[in-house]
DNA sequence: TTGGAATGTCAACAAGGCTGACGTAAATTC
DNA sequence: GAATTTACGTCAGCCTTGTTGACATTCCAA
C-alpha cells in the first residue's frame, strides 16, 4: 500500500495517538448530545428509548412497527414496552394498514408532536451552536467522517432517511 | 443578530434540515463505533462500562477511583460494581496511595492491558478507516465539531487529557 | 388452504444506571 | 488533641432498557 509510507499529504492524523483522541471526542460530545433531552425527559415517565421511538415517528410518519424495529435496532418486545406507554399517554396512535391489515401505521399525536419538539429543539440548540462555532468545512467534514464510522446497514438506512419516504 | 441572514457564506448548513441530520449522523455512527468492542465482550461477563474504566485507567495510570468517577460521571456505587469484578479477575489492581493513604491509584495488570489492547485496536481500527476515507481535512472538521458539542466541564475533561499527566 | 409474515403479549432475566444509609481510615482544621 | 471532612467501600432496593423464549392472532400470498 503506497499510501502508508507518508508522503506530500502528512498521515500524522492516523497515529495511534490522534485515534484515540478522536474516540475519546465521541464519548464525551456523545454525552453532551443525549443530555438536553435526557433532561427534559427526567421527571416524566419517559427514557431514552421513547425519544428515540418519537423522533423516528415523526421523521416518518406512518412508518410501520417493523420499520422501526430495524432503524432502532432492538428486540419487539423491548420497542412494545416502549409504544405501549406512547399509545396509553396518547403520543402516538396506530393505525391499521390500508393494504397490509396486520400493518399498523405510527403517528405521532398533536401531544406527541409536541413532546417531539420539545426534546429535538434543545438537541437541535445544542447543534447548532457546534455548527456554528466550527464553521461549515469543519460541518462538511464532521458528517462525512462520521457517515464513514457507520456499519453499511446502518449508512444505507441514515441514507434512505434523507430524502423523506413520507 | 446580523449573522442569521445569510451572506456571501451561506447559512444553509444550519438549517433545522441539515441539524437533524447530523443528528441521525451521530445516533447511527455512535452505533458503528460501539459495535466492535460489543461484540468482543459478549461473552465475557463484562460490558460497555467495563470498557470504560479499563479505558481511561489505560489512558491514566494511577488515576484514582475519584478521577474516575469525575470522568465517567457515574456514582460510585455503579462504578464500583464494575472495579470489584476487574479487580477480582486481576484485570486491575488498586495501590494504596504514597502520599495520600486514603486513595487507591488504579492500574492495568498485564492481563487487563491485554484486553485494553483487543478492545483499542478493534474500536481504532474502525475509526482508522473512516479518517483514511474521509481524509485529514474531514477529520479536523470532525473533532471541531465533537468538542463544540461537549459540555464545557467535558471538554475541559476532554482537553486535559490531551497531554496524558501520568 | 396452508405456510409464513407482522404484530402483540406474558414471563423471566441481566446490565448498568440511580438513591439512601452506613462504616472506616486518613487527612485536615480548629 | 478533638472534631470535621475526605476518599473510599458496601448493603439494599429501585428503575430503564435491553435480552430470550413461548405462544396467539391476523392476514397475505403461493
Amino acid at each position: 500500500m503506497a499510501e502508508t509510507t507518508p508522503t506530500g499529504e502528512s498521515l500524522l492524523f492516523l497515529t495511534d495517538e490522534q485515534l484515540r483522541k478522536g474516540i475519546e471526542a465521541m464519548f464525551f460530545a456523545y454525552r453532551g448530545f443525549t443530555s438536553d433531552p435526557d433532561r427534559i425527559l427526567e421527571g416524566m415517565d419517559y427514557g431514552r428509548a421513547h425519544h428515540r421511538a418519537v423522533h423516528f415517528i415523526n421523521r416518518s410518519p406512518g412508518t410501520t412497527v417493523g420499520n422501526l424495529l430495524t432503524i432502532l435496532g432492538v428486540t419487539k418486545q423491548s420497542l412494545n414496552r416502549v409504544l405501549r406507554t406512547l399509545f396509553d399517554d396518547g403520543l402516538v396512535e396506530a393505525r391499521v394498514g390500508k393494504h397490509d391489515k396486520r400493518e399498523r401505521h405510527l403517528h405521532l399525536t398533536e401531544k406527541g408532536a409536541a413532546l417531539e419538539r420539545a426534546l429535538s429543539d434543545a438537541q437541535r440548540a445544542r447543534m447548532r451552536a457546534a455548527y456554528r462555532a466550527a464553521g461549515p468545512q469543519a460541518v462538511q467534514g464532521f458528517r462525512t467522517v462520521l457517515e464513514a464510522m457507520m456499519d453499511p446497514d446502518q449508512r444505507r438506512q441514515y441514507q434512505g432517511l434523507k430524502e423523506g419516504s413520507q
